[in-house]
DNA sequence: CGACAAGCCTGGTAGC
DNA sequence: TGCTACCAGGCTTGTC
C-alpha cells in the first residue's frame, strides 16, 4: 500500500515498537533490496546500536542509528512487522532486525521493489535522489507550489506524482486529490489557472494530512472521500455517477467523468 | 493464461 | 547542437 500516508503509518509503528532496543543481529534474506550497502556492512553499521528516532521525506523513512540512518523504502508492497519473543519470521520478511531483548522488526516486501540502506548524510541522500520538498513540509507554500508547477506540461496527474517536484504523492492519492479539486486527470499542467493551482495546493495538503492522520486506512476516511470508491463502475461519492478508469502516463487512474470534466 | 498492481529507474526522444 | 522535461517500458512476483 505504501504511499505517503502508509509510510506515516509505518513511521508511527516503528516509533511505537522498535526504538531504544539494541540491535543484536541484522539478517538479509534478499540482497536485491539493499541499496549501496552489503548485508555485512549493514549488519556492522547497526550492531550494538539502537534506533533512536525517525524522519520521513516523501515515501522514504529514515531511522537514526548511531552516526547514520537506516533507510527504508517500501516500493509497492513493503510493510513492517514487529514481534517479541520466539516465532518464525513473517512471510516475505526480506530484512530482519533482531534486538537484544528478543524482539524483532521485519522489513517485509512481497515484490522486490523497495530499498533498505544505511546512509550518513540524509540531506545529501535526498538531494541525490532528486526528491522535491515533502508534500506536507511547512515550507511548501501555495506560492512555492505554483512556482514548481510553472512552465510544466503534461497531465496534472503525472506532475503530482513527480517526486522531483513534490515528494510523497503517488498514484492512489493523486486520484483523491484530483477528484476533490474537480480536475480531470489528463488536464495539462500548463492549462491550469492560478486559482486552479491554489485550489489544488489546498486540496493536496488537506488530503494528505487527513490520510496521514489515519495512517492510510481508507476505512477511516471522512464521508465523501473518493478512494473507497476507487473502482471501475463504482458510484461517485459526490454525484452517484460511474467511476471510470483511464490510463495516464502508463498508470491507471480513476475519476468521475461528471465531476471532473476535461477543460478543452 | 494474460493482465495488472499502491513503487522507482533507465533510456530515448520531442521540443525549446 | 545541447539540454531538459516528459514518457514508455522495465523491474518483480503475487493475484485475479
Amino acid at each position: 500500500m505504501p504511499e505517503l500516508p502508509d509510510v506515516v503509518g509505518f513511521q508511527r509503528y516503528l516509533e511505537a515498537t522498535s526504538l531504544h532496543q539494541r540491535v543484536a543481529k541484522t539478517r538479509v534474506n534478499d540482497g536485491r533490496l539493499l541499496e549501496d550497502v552489503t548485508a555485512g556492512r549493514l549488519a556492522r553499521c547497526l550492531k550494538g546500536r539502537r534506533l533512536e528516532g525517525t524522519t520521513r521525506h516523501g515515501k522514504y523513512l529514515f531511522a537514526r542509528a548511531g552516526e547514520g540512518w537506516l533507510l527504508l523504502h517500501f516500493g509497492m508492497t513493503g510493510d513492517l512487522h514487529y514481534w517479541k519473543g520466539p516465532g518464525t519470521d513473517p512471510d516475505y520478511a526480506q530484512v530482519i532486525f533482531d534486538f537484544e531483548n528478543d524482539a524483532h522488526l521485519a522489513y517485509i516486501n512481497k515484490r522486490i521493489l523497495g530499498k533498505v540502506g544505511f546512509i550518513h548524510d540524509m540531506d545529501g541522500y535526498i538531494d541525490r535522489q532528486g526528491l522535491g520538498l515533502d508534500v506536507l513540509a511547512g515550507d511548501l507554500t501555495g506560492g512555492r507550489f505554483a512556482k514548481l508547477l510553472a512552465g510544466r506540461s503534461g497531465p496534472i496527474k503525472a506532475r503530482l506524482m513527480d517526486q522531483s517536484l513534490i515528494a510523497g504523492v503517488g498514484n492512489i492519492y493523486s486520484d483523491e486529490i484530483l477528484f476533490q479539486a474537480r480536475l480531470h486527470p489528463q488536464t495539462d499542467a500548463s492549462d491550469l489557472s492560478a486559482d486552479d493551482i491554489q485550489k489544488l495546493y489546498r486540496v493536496m495538503r488537506r488530503v494528505l494530512r487527513v490520510a496521514a492522520g489515519k495512517g492510510g486506512d481508507l476505512g477511516k476516511f471522512p464521508r465523501g472521500y473518493f478512494l473507497p470508491s476507487r473502482e471501475k463502475g463504482a458510484p461517485c461519492p459526490r454525484c452517484g455517477g460511474e467511476v471510470t478508469k483511464i490510463v495516464v502516463v502508463g498508470r491507471s487512474g480513476y475519476f468521475c467523468p461528471q465531476c471532473q470534466k476535461p477543460t478543452y
